[in-house]
DNA sequence: AGGGTAATGTCAGTGACTGACATTAGTCAA
DNA sequence: TTGACTAATGTCAGTCACTGACATTACCCT
């Protein structure tokens, strides 16, 4: 099982990547020790499999000591899905930038196209993820227990917010983002069988277009 | 973070709980043993909190071998989670027990009403799991990742049966399920502020109503 | 009584992660 | 340029969850 620790609890986990670069010569190298890291990983994860992939193995390949490769990121599985975990503030921006009026469901479709172009654009990384997720469930549970709930929480707050209800009272925004979560979930994995092939954002549109559909089934 | 590695990649799994107990005296000793490890991880987890409490702790104060835990459970967090994890199989007795003809969401209703009145039989162990998940990530992560997965697992076959569709092309089942897992848990953290005394079963339904309401947000 | 074997015990690992402390190297003011 | 300040990194020893291999115990069954 993954050691699960990072489950931020709120909103007051320090910020792991600098959202300001603050461009000077040591956050640059700070930086560039966190690329090294993530791409050594990526490499090490894809050649030799998650398991028989050391942090050790991957604080060599970046040429740092495993110390530093922990100060960088709290567990060996938040390396695999740095990105997708920052990805939570780009989905906080796009549902903002959403205009007030538009019903809930609509912001979070429009959100999520948004958010599924900069996603697939990586394509070979995101199939390295699904891969790994497959086969290891340490890397499929942290993605559900971290990366997902990360964004669920964004999900929760803006259609709480949309509906001026609190969401601890009213369940709709809560269920809502639980729904456009798993819509999410059955989007990558269709677009996964496709060996990313497919058209993600459609799927995923499809996908949480259902949501609305659900009365149906009552 | 958790160590996640059970959650079990399928329907092969072999069942950790004997579902039929065969009642030799082998087989009451070794779910005496179960038994006294699951007391004895409640106990010490709620005395000295889950962090503080090692596995060896447990063992010892079981009077077995370190190494006997991990026969009997896969890792810490299923320890804390056995029942839960189980009722995994009252759900998906219970969706099976519903007629056919009725809808999906209403099958769902039903059967969780069933469930949910045996998981508050077992108020204080709830609230123990409540309370370690709110302090400790690796374990509301376990919920997640674990129990949770498995619980919408069987939703998603039950409800892909009565519709009659292809989980994997159709996302509606997928959706469905994440909805409810959704409900759940907004419903149990309801029912967790108001220590337990508030009716679980109504929290849980008027939660699961709402999915059919999510069609007004869009 | 005795052979077969499930459950347990023992032991020596591996590997993720952490705390404490030393060292290096940008930064910035004098 | 120098030197103090400190962020980033290195080093090292430790904890703890979890595992494989093998020995032992105790139930089961003929």
């Amino acid at each position: 099982m993954f050691t699960l620790d990072e489950v931020d609890s709120g909103e007051l986990a320090v910020d792991p990547s600098p959202r300001v670069p603050e461009d000077s010569r040591r956050s640059r190298k700070k930086q560039d020790t966190r690329n090294r890291l993530v791409a050594a990983a990526d490499e090490l994860f894809d050649r030799q499999g998650y398991d028989k992939t050391t942090t050790l193995d991957i604080a060599e390949a970046a040429d740092v000591a495993q110390r530093t490769l922990f100060r960088h990121f709290p567990s060996k599985e938040a390396l695999l899905y740095a990105e997708l975990d920052d990805a939570r503030f780009v989905l906080r921006d796009a549902l903002h930038a959403q205009p007030d009026d538009v019903p809930a469901l609509t912001a979070i479709r429009a959100a999520m196209a948004e958010l599924g172009d900069r996603i697939v654009a990586n394509r070979e990384r995101r199939l390295l993820e699904a891969r790994l997720a497959a086969t290891t469930p340490a890397v499929s549970g942290y993605f559900r227990a971290v990366v997902q709930a990360g964004w669920e929480r964004e999900l929760i707050v803006a259609v709480a917010q949309r509906l001026d209800v609190d969401p601890m009272q009213d369940p709709r925004p809560e269920v809502l983002a639980g729904a456009a979560m798993s819509a999410c979930r059955i989007a990558t994995r269709q677009w996964t069988v496709s060996e990313g092939t497919a058209d993600y954002v459609a799927l995923a549109d499809r996908a949480l277009e259902a949501i609305a559909e659900l009365a149906d089934l009552a």
